[in-house]
DNA sequence: TTATAATGTAATTAC
DNA sequence: GTAATTACATTATT
């Protein structure tokens, strides 16, 4: 026993309009040239003015009601393709910011060794002071900043340098110091 | 004369809700409690076997039908919830790391001076080289990191060295030079 | 399964 | 206030 569905509910018992020369059947599906009526309508303007509505019915063979309800759903429809739009748009947004984002630690790397160099080449004293702390922190001598020099000049072509036009595009190294 | 609206297939004589004595009406609203039943089954587990089905069928007094459309149409309205979750957790990423960026963007630009300030203190030289070049390219003096000094020592205590230990925490600046 | 049609209702708008 | 209309969720069909 269940008494709680009736099987023939969806029997669309409804006038179907004029051009309805088929025996009445279900008629679920909108042919082809309704939809293409409707979609380049619902293109043109997705509000359907009540005047608009009266128009296609009567040019589409159906009742407003039914055109009515086709423009709620198409409506519904094109909401949904906008979320996923907006999504694979703003995904694109992400990687390339990523991308950015990763070029500009990569820079910041790249700066941080300057620094660390240039100011270990301007200060000697401090330079003793950090080999000293290098040797307790870092004693498997994994950092090569660490070990190329301790005088000021030779430093100026070595590769801590191979980069600064980036920042300095308009910078010349003086033809002495070359 | 009001051609704008359809009264038929809008009647829909009082379903009165749940408790359906009348043998009539098209049924076509689930309970309140079906739904919590489907909804918590479905919640234990999105995939409907045809035992579950029919176990459940029978407990809610519904066709079998009824029952695995009703999870059909669940399982799509959870897609595209998913949808629009899935949009929301990556703005958040995005915004989270659009900060991010801009704070190793301001990073950098600190990094860039402190570079530029140093490179200034150990080469005398160029130092005039640049000044020449300043005066062409930027004769209003916007750039102050320009215009503060030429010894080596003084800089030392420079608001330029403010936020050094952000890159070499363990840094100590020698006593003899502060 | 996906896309689409239809229905149920609450909220909104206009008369 | 209430009829008309829309928006949104739900149910059903192909």
């Amino acid at each position: 026993m269940d008494p709680n569905y009736d099987q023939e509910s969806r029997s669309r018992s409804a006038p179907t309009g004029e051009i309805d020369n088929q025996p009445a059947e279900k008629k679920r599906r909108l042919t082809v040239e309704q939809v293409n009526m409707l979609e380049k309508s619902f293109e043109e303007e997705n509000k359907l003015e009540p005047e608009r509505k009266t128009e296609l019915a009567k040019m589409l063979g159906l009742p407003q009601r039914q055109v009515a309800v086709w423009f709620q759903n198409r409506k519904a429809r094109c909401k949904i393709k906008k979320i996923e739009r907006d999504y694979d748009v703003l995904k694109a947004c992400y990687d390339s910011l990523l991308a950015k984002h990763e070029s500009v630690i990569s820079e910041n790397e790249k700066l941080k060794s300057k620094v660390f160099t240039l100011t270990e080449m301007l200060l000697p004293a401090a330079h003793q002071t950090q080999r000293n702390l290098q040797g307790k922190l870092n004693s498997k001598g994994d950092d090569e900043t660490m070990s190329s020099s301790t005088a000021l000049v030779p430093l100026a072509n070595d590769h801590y340098f191979t980069n600064v036009d980036e920042s300095f595009g308009w910078w010349v190294w003086p033809s002495n110091l070359m």
